[in-house]
DNA sequence: CATGCTTGCTCAATCGATGAAGCAAGAATT
DNA sequence: AATTCTTGCTTCATCGATTGAGCAAGCATG
């Protein structure tokens, strides 16, 4: 209707002139301490009527250049191609807008360089706190970000420089792994030790989530079969790697396995369904993460759920307490129910 | 190291007074154009090397608030949880960061509220494009951004005032629902109509599939049961509903569906495993969206995807050309093979 | 030697919002 | 009547980067 203005944005000296007042008054009233700055209720609703019809929008630029705070918070995540990250992500936005804070994510890819380029550009944007999701070296980041004067947390990895906000990989990868033993015990009448495939064999979460499963391995008196260690990368196809190489070297695959993430277990299950191996027998399958239509796959797979809303939570925590000692909150993950 | 300041961040000003030059000379050498202005390359390559040095990152604020352009994009996204959204948004900030644009990207939940708040937001950020994915009012967002003077272009679901991108979803829904019929007939020797699951009613690309779905039952000869037709929305719980009470009301369900979208096939899926219906023949289901676990779920699931690399160049080739004219491009969607 | 061109910089205004300081007019107090 | 207080504004410097205009020194040309 009145578009007065096809291109140019409307300033608050725009709107200051239209209502015959100061630039000065019209900030006043826009973000919200007009009282504060003892403007008459007369006008402020003047200036909030007129600003709406100019359709004003604050240029966040200029506002977050002159402020303290930014009110921006920054978050990188490796992948936006599994339901874990997907729900973090979405959860991170909602927890950040609930403050009032405004949410920017960018993706990684799981590489270092982009990684720290990433937190570079978050940087310059003056975010106030960066989420370090699933960092390869998320010290680097702290680092980078301290000598900004920008916090960080960690989420999914833990880092040795700033809080981390984790899943309790030990206790889940324990659990998991003896439930799939019980499975191919029951099935198989004798125990039998698993394959362990996928993840980094570097990385904090894999390491732990290895000893969960050498350790279920001796509580049930399995002896843990050291060339079916693999953790081989989360990628589908060094997983479906993994399955042929072991196929070509030994005569009789095993009958069951841990899956370090639904990642790995996308290459996994395509190996398993294109070679025709365990045609007529699935192997107990037990998933380090959470799909719904895995758990859709058959009965013969068991998957453990981080507890994504619990672990933002936790990270929101910290974030409004404004606590900086260096600790790593453990988050229960879920085991989900078979089926 | 030489860690001089904790907190405060460094600026050209302190650069400047550290390489005993001016504040524009820096800006000059690490903006890139000191060519043009003139800077000696040995002045240039001081200023490098203490910037590095110092940890130095541009205030975007401060850099884009003078520019002319800001070179941030938006997007807005209905959800990350799936594979397709997941999809467009990494290679969304793929292609953004390729030309030196600055992705910004935000979730609305298929809220149209949100989606607005959400642009406006981003307006406030000065985005110079504004990407509309899947919004359910897209004309809405247009018209917001165009008083700005920014430019919107629809992604996924078309709109009247901006050009768009999207699949060619009557053409995907055709064959897609050829090859379920055919599927039904092959094992059961005869023609039935098909079920048509999710989506909503009143959007374009439910609407457009729900044509194709029609007319490859007219090509087949088969009159469609308008109370299969079942636009209930995209949530997994709805989709459920429809199957429950499609169950009550019906003595035999139909043979195959056409499930829209992964997200509704969720709930047709946990219905149609917890009820026990179906529990000696699977139904024969295309599923308008691809997942890679649902791809293993079975051969009786045929699968369309949408090409997302397609329209995403799509997109920024319309960015690229500055081109305005409100065309609809749609991009054929890959029919994936069964199993 | 005067003039003009090139090189290599510096100066200062500017983008839009913010907020400390200040000022004028009226109300209240002594 | 003189003083202080309150109310309701306005003025102006500031945040950090950018960029048009300008300036001084050196060199070349006539």
């Amino acid at each position: 209707m009145n578009r007065t203005s096809p291109a140019k944005r409307t300033t608050i000296y725009d709107l200051a002139e239209l209502a015959g007042t100061s630039a000065s008054a019209v900030s006043a009233v826009l973000n919200g301490n007009w009282k504060k700055r003892r403007i008459s209720a007369r006008l402020a609703e003047k200036i909030t009527k007129l600003a709406e019809e100019q359709g004003y929008a604050v240029n966040m630029q200029a506002s977050v250049l002159r402020r303290e705070r930014s009110k921006i918070i920054g978050m990188i995540v490796p992948k936006y191609d599994n339901r874990y990250f997907g729900s973090i992500v979405e959860q991170f936005e909602n927890l950040a807008r609930e403050r009032g804070l405004f949410p920017i994510i960018t993706c990684t890819r799981r590489d270092p360089a982009l990684e720290v380029e990433a937190a570079r550009a978050m940087l310059s944007y003056q975010v106030d706190c960066l989420i370090a999701t699933g960092a390869t070296d998320p010290d680097r980041i702290v680092d980078l970000c301290a000598s900004a004067g920008v916090r960080t947390i960690n989420l999914d990895l833990p880092g040795s420089r700033a809080p981390s906000v984790i899943s309790d990989n030990y206790g889940g990868a324990l659990e998991l792994t003896r439930r799939v033993l019980a499975n191919c015990e029951r099935e198989y009448g004798e125990k039998a030790p698993l394959l362990f495939v996928g993840g980094r064999g570097t990385d904090h979460n894999t390491m732990e989530r290895v000893r969960g499963f050498r350790d279920a391995h001796a509580e049930a008196g399995v002896p843990v079969d050291e060339a079916l260690v693999q953790t081989c990368g989360y990628a589908p196809e060094k997983a479906e790697t993994v399955m042929k190489q072991l196929a070509e070297r030994t005569s009789s695959l095993p009958r069951g396995m841990f899956v370090n993430s639904t990642i790995s277990l996308e290459g996994v299950m395509r190996w398993i369904r294109r070679s025709g191996h365990y045609a007529e027998r699935m192997p107990h399958l037990g998933c380090f993460d959470w799909d719904p239509f895995v758990a859709m796959l058959g009965d013969h797979i068991e998957m453990v759920r981080q507890d994504v809303p619990k672990m933002l939570e936790a990270v929101f925590g910290i974030i409004d307490s404004g606590a900086t000692d260096i600790t790593v909150v453990q988050i229960p993950p879920i085991v989900e129910k078979i089926g």
